[in-house]
DNA sequence: ATTACAGCGGTAAAGGGCGG
DNA sequence: CCGCCCTTTACCGCTGTAAT
């Protein structure tokens, strides 16, 4: 017989995800020697090795990277049809707002995840300042919104979807750091709350500076900072591998971490509030399971 | 009752890290 | 280098369940 089981190709998903078959095997709610017997049959099934297994784990092998390619699209299209016959597909017009702090390789990886597993969604984006998607939100202006915040700052019933650090960027170039100078900052207007926290955070530190640039957006920021205007307070994924680098100096105060969270949907409608519901949660498994940052150093 | 099979717990084998 | 500990995967025998 010709395929593949569901179940056997979600514990290779979830293998290579976790990295080793002990981290999957409570992900999968099984034990690892059943874990493993469920990889040994689907690699008995595939004719091939699929993973590379050592003491640290294991590493999918190339026809193992093939079968996993097929085996994430095949589970979003079972689920997709289980979500269909239980009556929560998503249809119509969803607003989804972004903070604009989000690594635009991952909002690709979430807006291609949405599309494979509600065809039939309609898709209005808001990408832009935190501050700004949250009071959208508040105004029930957005259905969903993903939000960067100080790590502080009380979540409430946010659901967090990553943390990172904060760092002081400037230009490989240009690193603009000199003794007695001010620091030359490239910031986002004052009503940004990194704006405010990196003032603060220099003022406490009694570091003079000046506001060199002021960017509408963080591409504005991370154009500045890659032109060697400013020293910009960003989060680490929003670095652009070799035109920002993350700063270590003593003139620079060390700043606390930043979370990225989904607020929960917020609707009157009974039936909207589930459908809601079950698209946030494509949102947190997307986000959650997301290629490891690479662009962070 | 018999058969097939998924899953579990226990355990063996082996690599990596660490201290002496 | 050696021994120890931790963690990993693989294997074995057992049990529960479903189909016939």
């Amino acid at each position: 017989m010709q395929g593949f089981d569901l179940d056997q190709l979600r514990t290779l998903v979830a293998a290579v995800d976790a990295g080793s078959l002990s981290a999957a095997a409570p992900v999968r709610l099984l034990s690892q020697s059943t874990l493993s017997e469920q990889l040994r049959k689907l690699e008995e099934r595939a004719g091939q090795t699929l993973l590379q297994r050592s003491k640290t784990g294991v590493v999918p092998t190339a026809a193992g990277e093939r079968l996993l390619a097929h085996a994430r699209q095949i589970l979003a299209l079972s689920d997709a049809a289980w979500r269909d016959l239980h009556g929560v597909s998503l249809e119509g017009e969803v607003r989804l707002g972004i903070t604009g702090y989000f690594r635009a390789s991952e909002l690709i990886h979430l807006l291609a995840r949405l599309g494979q597993q509600y065809p039939r969604l309609r898709l209005r984006t808001q990408i832009g300042k935190s501050d700004d998607i949250e009071a959208a939100y508040n105004r029930q202006a957005l259905d969903l919104a993903i939000v960067m915040r100080v790590a502080e700052r009380p979540i409430g019933e946010a659901r967090v979807l990553r943390r990172e650090p904060l760092v002081w960027a400037a230009s490989p170039k240009n690193m603009l750091i000199s003794a007695n100078e001010p620091i030359p900052l490239a910031l986002l207007p004052e009503s940004c709350s990194l704006h405010r926290l990196a003032r603060m955070q220099l003022d406490a530190h009694r570091q003079s500076y000046v506001v060199n640039h002021v960017a509408s957006d963080v591409a504005g920021i991370q154009a500045a900072v890659a032109a060697g205007l400013g020293v910009a307070c960003i989060n680490a994924s929003s670095l652009i591998r070799d035109s920002m680098v993350a700063l270590a100096d003593p003139a620079l105060p060390p700043l606390p971490d930043v979370t990225f969270a989904l607020l929960p949907p917020v609707s009157s409608k009974a039936q909207q509030a589930e459908r809601l519901n079950a698209l946030a949660e494509v949102v947190a498994q997307a986000l959650m399971s997301s290629p490891p940052s690479t662009t962070a150093s």
